[in-house]
DNA sequence: AATGAATGAGTATTCATTCAT
DNA sequence: CATGAATGAATACTCATTCAT
């Protein structure tokens, strides 16, 4: 029952080469501007300024045509990812953090539109497992940076776990910022509440702990006010 | 081009109430056995024991039927929700993000499969408005927790941006649990590192904040443990 | 990969009954004029006077309703040669073939064109089963009328293959007859072919075989009784 | 509405000869392979390793090439039958079927897969005609043959409706034996019964005919030398 | 002559919606 | 009020045929 996505042929004259370039074109408008459901071929091909025929003359369907698409942008995606990792191999957890963050936005600024709609629409194309497998990557590249600072880490924070719990904060800010409060992303700000985040997760302990959970105020010495006793204990800075 | 979703009759005999709760308990099994597509109204109203005609009685087209289930899905939502937050107004910070969390898994207990459903298809019935206002409205109750904390917070931590992202990275949370690592809310491991998250998020200043972005260590005296990283960053030691 | 052909719902109101009905003749007409490629099912629809929708509402593709009118003409095709059979049971040989033949051409007559597009169609509805299933019900019968004679019949004869044999030049000769030659029907003159084929190999043992194949002369009685007038003139072996 | 089905222009060259006779046999084995509906243009032209623009080169359309392909098909099947009834002018009338049925047996031994996917649709090519054509020249070659051994016939014979009685039959026996039952082929029995037919009917009187069809006895001479051994044991007129 | 890219009318089928009973 | 038969616009997809290269 399930149905090939595989695309058709590959054009071997230049002319065939800038059909296939017009559908995917052509499909990524549609889809911004209709939707799903609203994307038929013929309004594809029709953008595209080529008949239906030549369409399936490529794709053998409607959805291999979106998972073309989906390909496309998420490799384009995927790419800019990593290439924002790349540099970050021996850097410190800081830079890191930054990157990664830097990254998730510069990638989200590719076709935020096309992105969107790809992220809806994902689901029944069948392809979610690709993209999912892009969070799973990136959740990976995460993961190493924490390990390669582990020692800085609170003991508590599993490398593996955090790792999921920063590449879901992180998309999910990413882009409620896109979609809902671009503004905030010209401003730097939703960066900076990124980085915020972030870096409190992966200090320790944090100070609202000491708090019982009832309320009652665990009383602090002044000097002491924002250090946390680990620290203090580690002698880090001793 | 906008449809009408707004029910077309109230029924005001018990009979007729009996119709419209068939239909939407209905369509919630059908959305959830076969999709958004799926669900067609035939099906929809087999479902019920009820003709596609009585269905047209209640709702002027499919979207409509699926707009009452979407509202009576958030309703339950956001009343879940709510409750959960009625007992906050004069917690402690560290109860009420205890309760915030626990609210959202709570909420998310509600019909998980119809609530994944919902979802993924509320785009296309254009309730996305009012879906988006749950989150609005959790925000809204986030912030005034945050608002009566004031004095507990980094100073530089605006409480409006703050509850938008500490709502934002909840619901996301909460969601990869539910969808894709259940066993990480079962094991209450999830809940630990949304508290953690979050308390290190309004705790301040970070540690690692300290640290120059560019990795080198800066060498810190102890006077200047109480900078702020961008008191830090901006001073540059120098 | 094989396609469902079971008609989609029984009609219960009047109404639908006789929608079912037209689509029915609709179909037997527009297949006899427009052949089975051409037998859209916008078509047969239009000249049901009915919508597409409601052909779909009864049948679920185009094969079911072809098939339904297989189903339908095969009934009463075999119908009108069971019931031709039914008086044979203790008939004598002859009457018995005068009533198969009498069957076959009376069968015939029941909407020879449609007979004519099915039985050339039919292969590619995959009801071909069904319909051999005619010729082999109609082959048992004959089988049986033979079996009842047996002691008439030459030894060499076995009834079962005599029956095959039967039943396909009968069939053959009526169709040809029906199609092809219809005046050969209306003055009788292919019945009694038929009559004569049929009663000459139930007799035996036929002159010709008398002669070798190679051609030489089988020394018969002096009174040559059975050489005919004819051949007595030719005076050959006289 | 006709369609022209003559060749497009005679191939001059080698070359273009051999992309014809390509063409033709590719047509032939997709033809067998995806039945008439699956014989798409372009997987003929694929077949024949060569591309649609070539197949439209020699064949303005797709029922032209069809057509060559019965022709061809047509000529070699009559070219078989007319070979073996060559021998047969002054043969004897038993000589003479047994030709006949050699014929046709042999006939239907070339190509017989292609032999019956022509069969079946032949008649929407519109070369009914031209094979029906096939049908017509060998019962003329048939009748004669009767014509030659006239007085041998039992006197109410009418050579040229004995010939097509005798060409349906034949042609209707080989083709059961040919597609259902291979095996009568292979054993003989099937070409026995077909003689015992021919010369059962080309006999006369037969013996069923003396009896009335309503069971009356009619009564014979009392030598009743045309008794069968079996009938006189019956002793039903003894 | 050959190629194969492009065409687009034509087909089966679905499904939200209406309306006669 | 309820029913379910009827509607028909809309959609994905095919394939014979054309024509620029």
């Amino acid at each position: 029952m399930t149905i090939d996505t595989t695309p058709r042929k590959r054009p071997r004259q230049a002319r065939s080469h800038a059909t296939v370039d017009a559908l995917i074109e052509a499909a990524s408008q549609v889809l911004i501007e209709h939707g799903y459901e609203g994307a038929t071929t013929a309004r594809v091909a029709e953008r595209a300024g080529v008949s239906v025929g030549s369409l399936y003359q490529y794709y053998p369907n409607k959805e291999s045509l979106v998972a073309a698409l989906i390909e496309r942008h998420a490799s384009a995606f995927v790419g800019a990812i990593e290439q924002a990792f790349a540099g970050t191999v021996d850097a410190s957890l800081e830079e890191g953090l930054r990157a990664i963050i830097r990254a998730g936005l510069d990638a989200h600024r590719i076709d935020p539109a096309l992105h969107k709609i790809l992220v809806e629409q994902v689901p029944r194309v069948g392809r979610m497992a690709e993209v999912m497998d892009i969070s799973r990557r990136v959740t990976k590249s995460i993961e190493q940076l924490l390990r390669a600072h582990l020692r800085r880490l609170p003991k508590e924070r599993d490398p593996a776990l955090a790792a999921l719990v920063i590449e879901t904060t992180l998309e999910a800010l990413t882009h409620k910022a896109v979609i809902e409060r671009p503004e905030l992303l010209a401003s730097g700000k939703m960066e900076k509440e990124m980085y915020a985040i972030l870096s409190g997760y992966l200090s320790s302990p944090p100070v609202l702990e000491l708090r019982s959970a009832h309320g009652a105020q665990v009383p602090r010495k002044k000097k002491a006010a924002r250090r946390t006793p680990r620290e203090a204990g580690e002698g880090r800075d001793g």
